[in-house]
DNA sequence: CTAAACTCGTCAACAAAGTTGTCGGAACGG
DNA sequence: CCGTTCCGACAACTTTGTTGACGAGTTTAG
């Protein structure tokens, strides 16, 4: 009987499925006129979310600091991805919104995700894809995604 | 029937695992000796080999300028994993070997990448554990690591 | 055999994203 | 109403990446 594989196949298999399809995202997503988003970026719009939030909450939820998500901000603001307005209620809350082009970045997204999807559905058939799924559920926690990749693979 | 899950998913669980599993690796590291390995290095004492190498094939291996490796190749040597030597056949190469303790980690590595997939294969069971590695396999190309992960997610 | 072309490592300048620490203004609560 | 907490901003620094330039060593072409 076959020997199981090296342990360490694993990991760089999900990686690389998680950077092919990322790759792929992005490369549709510059056909379809948002050439300069960067993987990271989809991420922040996501967590920033159609109700806009600050900075200090959305660095809470990507786990980084309030500072690192501010410098994040205004790099989407300079690219019109994102606002800044004040709120009425709270003069010291800046809260950052979604432009129009944001959510239209956003709705793409999900769009050619599904497609990306359906495309390994087509490769693998949809029960294994489903399975495949349901199984890297099994093994991963429920918890947010964590923005902090830099920093968590190059290490501080 | 059931509807498809949002193709955002996939991803996105496809990351978590690696993530669940890299940063479970380096727990165990830390707990054995080496607490200043970061994920990348990893992959970079990986892509050095027992031969050893240089800055610029480093560079190519992993996808990054070969200052870039320099610079990473200059921390590792802080760390005491590896050393620099000259070549006597050409004046212009130094290479890159391992040191006793680069190759430790390595060796520890391995063993614990394989309890860790012996971890999932509990979980999920064996068969279905190689079904999924099998479908990545499937989905994913052949092709080597790239190790330029903090910019390609962040940006430039 | 010499001269051009290429290769390797390093230096310098810079960009991006992260960190901690500090601080002033605004809001809240005893 | 005053102290505490929360928010955003600024500063200084670290890490890792990028180009561009350059000197020294090796290869190759004429």
């Amino acid at each position: 009987m076959a020997a199981d594989p090296p342990g360490f196949e694993l990991p760089l298999r999900l990686f690389l499925g998680f950077r092919v399809i990322i790759d792929e995202l992005h490369a549709e997503l510059a056909r379809q006129g948002h050439p300069d988003l960067r993987p990271m970026h989809g991420f922040v719009l996501q967590a920033i979310g159609p109700e806009g939030t600050t900075a200090v909450e959305l660095g809470r939820r990507l786990g980084v600091s309030k500072q690192a998500a501010g410098k994040t901000v205004e790099a989407l603001e300079r690219l019109g991805y994102v606002e800044r307005g004040s709120d009425p209620r709270d003069a010291r809350r800046k809260i950052v919104r979604l432009t129009g082009r944001g959510v239209d970045s956003l709705v793409r997204s999900a769009r050619i995700f599904d497609d990306l999807r359906a495309g390994w559905a087509k490769t693998l058939g949809e029960d294994r894809l489903r399975a495949l799924e349901a199984d890297l559920r099994a093994v991963t926690p429920a918890d947010a995604f964590r923005l902090d990749v830099p920093g968590w693979f190059g290490g501080y």
